[in-house]
DNA sequence: CTGATAGATTGAGAGCTATCGATGCAAAGT
DNA sequence: ACTTTGCATCGATAGCTCTCAATCTATCAG
């Protein structure tokens, strides 16, 4: 399944999150869930560090996350996966490896979602 | 308990969230913790459009919650008493009311930790 | 082709969470 | 004093999530 290069992971994660905001008019329904859905991706401290880590790294395969976040490979999949369906990671294959990077535009609009 | 005007919710909740960065370099594991519980405070579409709610309005009590979020009112108080522990919201009781309003210092420091 | 390695998936267990009915309690109203 | 109202708390339940061992798949090295 998908091309075969990249990018099977986050398919529905492009979506909008374009203009909801939280604090300047109530939010729709579907607004919400959309937000919830990318907090609850945030909400683990676990998911936070290994964020962070390839914020910092710029780039990091799953290889390199188990030993720092002191996980099993299964667990740091999980994390990756749920982090990428949030649309907050992006996830390249490249031979053995899967190389994961921030998707910035999704954090951005994060924050926007939090603008006053 | 509490001095019997307000906040006698959110007593851990004034903490440090100061200077965590996300992005900027790896998150020690106290951060990430700190920030993943406001973060799951915000990962539900209940409390994401209470929180809204509340901005909207300004000030609003849990009687006027209900309604719009059609929840009972058990589970209300259970989502103002989540988003009040992570410092979002701050209840101040007056009369029989309880007074919500959104904590913007809070909330912006989660923008912060955001930034690139 | 064979063996090794990266990582996704599956299955299971422990713990957490969202929800509501019932109850308790304090502040107003009458 | 009695009743009503707003809201916190308790208890129970259904569903979700974090974690890892085991397994499966795909890629690379030889």
């Amino acid at each position: 399944m998908a091309t075969g290069q990249a990018r099977r992971v986050s398919d529905r994660a492009e979506a909008d999150l374009c203009c909801a905001s939280v604090l300047e008019a109530p939010l729709a329904e579907a607004e919400a869930a959309e937000l919830a859905h990318v907090f609850s991706a945030l909400g683990d401290p676990v998911r936070l560090r290994l964020l962070s880590l390839v914020a910092s790294e710029g780039e990091v395969c799953s290889c390199d996350l188990e030993g720092p976040l002191r996980r099993s490979q299964p667990t740091i999949s999980h994390h990756t996966r749920i982090l990428a369906e949030a649309g907050l990671i992006l996830g390249e294959k490249r031979g053995k490896w899967t190389w994961w990077r921030v998707a910035p535009a999704r954090v951005e609009a994060v924050r926007r979602a939090l603008s006053p």
